[in-house]
Order: C-alpha cells, then structure tokens, then sequence
DNA sequence: GTGGTCTAGACCACC
DNA sequence: GTGGTCTAGACCACA
C-alpha cells in the first residue's frame, strides 16, 4: 500500500536550504562562522546527526568548508556558487510546472508581472 | 525533536488534487463519470477509506455529485470552479514565494518572459 | 427483502445533533471548550473516528472550529446559526408531516394551541 | 460500543402503520379485506413472517380480524380506533418533541398557524 | 494530552 | 457492482 505519492523532502535537505537561504540573503557572511552542529541541533530542535549530514553535504558542494576544532564556514564564492545552483534548480525544476500552471489556469504574463512589480513596491515601502 | 518542518500533504488531498488536474486538462469532462473508489484505491495503491475522503472533499467543494450506487460525477461547472480554486491559491501561496526566490536569485523578470516564449514554443512544435 | 423503510440516522449526525442541541440550550457557551474526540468517544461508547467524523462536519458548517492539540471550541455565532438551520429543517421536514397528521386524525389548530400553552404554563410553573 | 443511540423503527411497525394509515385516509374501508400476508410480503419486499407480525399486532389491537381460510378484514370501528391511538400517540410524543423545538428555537405558534393555513391552501387548490 | 491522517476490514442500502 | 458508514488500532505533529 501507499502508493508513488509525493515524499516529505528530507529533514537534512531542509537545514542545508536554510543555510543557502541565509547565505543568499547576506544573513551569513563569506569565511563567516556558522553555527555548530550542536547548536543548530538544539535551535531546530532535531538529532546532531542529521545536521552533520546537512553539512557535509554543503561541504561536498563546496558551499561551506570545516576547520578541525574550530567549526564550520562558509566558503568564499559561496554566495556566487548557491546563486547558480539555485538558480538552475528554480530553471530546471521550478519554472516547467510553473509556466504549466500559468496555461492551464489561463493566467497571463503581464498579470503575473503586475502582481510582481505590486510585490516590490510592498517590499520596498 | 524533529523542528518545524514543511509536512507531508495529505494523501487525500493529493488524490484531490489529481481529479483537479485532469479537470482542469479535460481528461475528466463535466457530468462524466470517475473510476470508482475500489478501482481508484488499486490504482493509486492507497485504502478505499482515503479515496473516499478525496471524494467526499471534492463533492463538499461542489467538483464532484454522488449518485447513490452508481458513482461519481463531475460537476458541469467543475472546470471554472477548478480554475477559480487554483488561480487564487498559486497567487496567494506559490507567487509570493516565486517572488521572493526571483529576488533572492537577481533573476530579472524579462528573463523569466523568455523562458515562458520558449517554453511555449516548445509545446506547440 | 426488507423494502423501503426508513433508514437509521447515521451515528455521527446524531452526535452533531446532539452538539447542536446543547449549543442551543446554552449548555454549550460560544467559544467554549467541547469535550475532546476521545472523551467523547469514551462517554457516547462510540468509536473516536466516528466523534472525528461528527466534529468535522460542525467545523464544516461553521459551528465549531479547532486549535490542534488544544481541542474543539464552539465557534461565535454558533447559536444563531444552528438556531437557522434547525429551523429551516422544522419548517422544510418535520411540518409537513406533522400537518399532515393534524388532518387525518382531524385535530383542530386550536386544539394544538390550547395543548401549548399549558406546555408553557408547565414549564413556567 | 456503540451507545444509547436512536433505533431503527421495527419494521413491522412500519408495516403496521402503513395499514392504519390507509385506513385513517379511507383507503382501506371498514369491513373490507386487507391484502394476504403472502401479497403484502411481496409488495413490500419483506419476509411474510414480518407481515404476520405486524397483522397478529393489528388483530391484538383490535383494528384488523381474520376469518378462517378467507384472510384479515378491517374491524368495524377501526378507523376511529386508530385515529384515537394516534391521537393519544402524536399528543404524548410527538408534541412535546414538537413544543421543545418551538421554544428553544423561538418560533411563535402564530408562525406555525400561517404555515398551516398556506399548507391547508396548498392541498385544497 | 490534543487533533489529523491512514490502514484494514466489515456491514449496509441502493441499482 | 456502487457508495455510505462504522470499528479497531496505528502513527504523526503540535503544545
């Protein structure tokens, strides 16, 4: 039973986004610190172990590097690197089943754009 | 443990889901008939009990009638009824997220047109 | 066999009537707390999904609403709402039929009338 | 489980107040024979021991009498018979019922009276 | 503890 | 065959 339904994105895949999210956003700094294993255990209240897998994945990317004894940091060029990374992800994965719904829903582009240039006039004021 | 992350979406609201699509696609026309609730349960490989609660879902949202012994039905209207549903929750949920990403990313909205032209393209050769 | 007779009310609308009921007399207050699914379960010995079911469709019809892990609270407006829907039901359902035997057993309105207001004096006494 | 819930109406009640029924509307005259035990059992798609059921309850009741090899009759004085015991029944429980919802949902008899008049109308014209 | 979801299997009424 | 209801018991997320 169950059958080929949508899986919850692993936990560990969710932390990792955290941290290229807060990169992105500036929230970390490149060579910056970022917290420990332990710590971000505690804050998102989840198992040491899945965020060591978090962030040896990140390490794998090259996004984040580790100095024995003194913790996790982000790479120099990581902004840069999360930027394209995401960027083709958001490409390759995001935008078919967007433009998808956009036909099917019968909404056109100059209303999506005037939903967005909305979306930065709120940001901005 | 285990922190606030994104949950699963419930299997009966995937199976609605589905039924919205193929609405919305044409593949399910008004006042035709679906598979019934035993043949979708195999398909699907999920419990009668769960493809009864999509249904009944979707008839309470008035896509979908019951007769008694003999089925269910799509609604005549269901298509527009169906447009309307998704069009407001991809603005209110999907776009500002969109958005935001759009942003995070530098990604200009021309870019994005030319994407739409190509992909558009793309399905009518 | 077995021709067509009335069917017996389904379990979980009773115990909505039931709800129902007491929002009315007041035992119920607005925003109130209701008994959980469980103790419910427990004290109508029945089994927690059908409670589950019943809550459900109050929260459909707007009467109660749920703060998950906190429980089930009647919502504000709840009384008047019940109170119109009851209502159309007495009128819609139980009149006519009642009419109906005022006529064959030909019992005057009068005599209904008188029967009432010593029902009033009953209760007043 | 399963608790102090509403039953089911016998159904050979329901089948004993289909015939009181029809003879309160005249269908089934004083003295007249009713159908065979084995014809109503068809009729109403139930099992012929239910029928005799419900006539033995009917004989006991002194509203239907059997002759020997010729089958059940309506006893004379049986319509008055019935409308008595209906009455009694429709005043003991059906009106108090009746009361408690006029009161708790606040509905004058004055209400009731015009919806009777227009019911009354309705039949007549 | 709470509600929310799912499975497994049962019985009923309708067609 | 269909849908409609119910039971029994399980696991999850939230507080």
């Amino acid at each position: 039973m169950s059958g080929g339904f949508k899986k919850q994105q692993a936990i560990y895949e969710q932390i990792a986004d955290t941290i290229c999210e807060r990169i992105l956003q500036g929230t970390l700094e490149e060579d910056g610190k970022i917290s420990s294993i332990r710590e971000t255990a505690i804050t998102m209240e989840v198992n040491p172990n899945t965020v060591q897998r978090a962030y040896e994945w990140l390490q794998q990317q090259e996004i984040i590097y580790t100095k024995r004894g003194r913790g996790y940091f982000v790479n120099s060029g990581a902004m840069e690197k999360v930027k394209q990374t995401k960027k083709e992800q958001l490409i390759n994965e995001v935008l078919p089943d967007f433009f998808k719904s956009l036909q099917l829903l019968q909404i056109t582009p100059e209303e999506v754009l005037t939903k967005y240039q909305k979306f930065l006039k709120g940001k901005t004021s």
